[in-house]
DNA sequence: GCAAATTAATGATTTATTCAAG
DNA sequence: CTTGAATAAATCATTAATTTGC
């Protein structure tokens, strides 16, 4: 049992809001100097490589680029003209709007000065992406028969003795105890927590 | 007439404080067996079943983590760094906090043993857990070219210091803030990472 | 005091993301 | 790229607190 080194960065919270927070800042595709900087500064808060960064920036850029291209998918049809192209795609795009006026940078103070207006070069501004977390809410024909197999494990799982419908007898149930015994219930070998012995899911 | 049994559970006051403290424990995800011994041992102080259970540790847990990162984009500047991290996000990085130090973990009789120290499987853990997946890196070709300049510069320019895999210092690294000098790097075995420039699923 | 009216909590569902395997 | 499994985020819905007018 190697301890398996973990193979993955496994950003802390200061670490991932700092990436945001650089990344709402207007960084998009750090040099290899500016990320060594960040990582330099990151490694503060948890184990941190250069790669690391790059891809975050990478992963987010592209993330946000599909999230903005599904949303105009939607919209398709009333989608105004007239209206600023609303962001962007290749890095060169987002550049030279607003600028400047980061209402009063409240960055936080963890991240390094030279982020905080990180002035021309990728410096987007704030106005720009909507976060807008507007929910979906699925036409209701498209969730056609997969109810049962929805929420997560337990429902398939574990409701099972006196599951579904008995009605709720007034009592308490009182049910037996049963006691457990943990177990059977098919092992899965990886993506759990340090469990030792027993840990099924 | 059909009282119309109620819609949904109602934990009674013994549940609530034996849930939370196994909260406490450090119970975040239960597995499915897990949840199989809370239930039966809750079910002592009334109606519940094995989904009450799942949901209850769903709902503390993302409420936990909503006032926490409410809290921290409060503090936003004045985050004091000696604390623990106080959050997390996925259930991997929550470990290793906290921990040990429950003042003197006065853990009500009424608690299972099991569950009192609760100690490895879902607690949190060292540092183990579970990600083991080496990610990523992209496909060499298919890549818009400035894109893969990076790629190619960052990875091999960067990673240099204790590349590989190394294991997850418990601790956090807090490295020397080594500035760089390059490196050739071996990388291995890539799959792909997905973003370049399309995406959409 | 005590309900109807409001609001806060929190149980239950649904949707979106993430991860890693195919 | 696509997908199944897991789980986090968002949000719907009902119950519990609290407030308010009498």
């Amino acid at each position: 049992m190697p301890p398996a080194a973990s193979t993955r960065w496994c950003p802390t919270p200061e670490q991932v809001m700092l990436l945001e927070e650089m990344y709402r800042g207007g960084v998009r595709t750090p040099s290899a100097a500016q990320i060594q900087q960040i990582t330099a500064h990151l490694s503060m808060y948890g184990k941190i490589e250069g790669k690391n960064v790059f891809y975050w920036f990478q992963n987010h850029k592209a993330r946000d680029r599909q999230k903005l291209k599904k949303k105009l998918l939607l919209l398709h049809g009333n989608y105004d003209r007239t209206q600023p192209p609303i962001l962007v795609y290749h890095d060169h795009l987002h550049h030279n709007f607003h600028q400047k006026h980061h209402h009063d940078d409240h960055q936080s103070p963890l991240l390094p000065p030279c982020f905080h207006h990180q002035p021309p070069p990728f410096n987007c501004s704030s106005p720009t992406f909507p976060p807008l977390a507007q929910r979906g809410h699925a036409s209701p024909e498209m969730r056609s028969q997969n109810e049962e197999c929805y929420y997560g494990r337990i429902i398939r799982h574990l409701d099972d003795d006196h599951h579904g419908h008995d009605l709720h007898d007034a009592g308490f149930t009182r049910r037996p105890l049963k006691t457990l015994e943990l177990f059977p219930i098919k092992e899965k070998t990886f993506r759990n927590q340090g469990s030792s012995s027993h840990d099924l899911r």
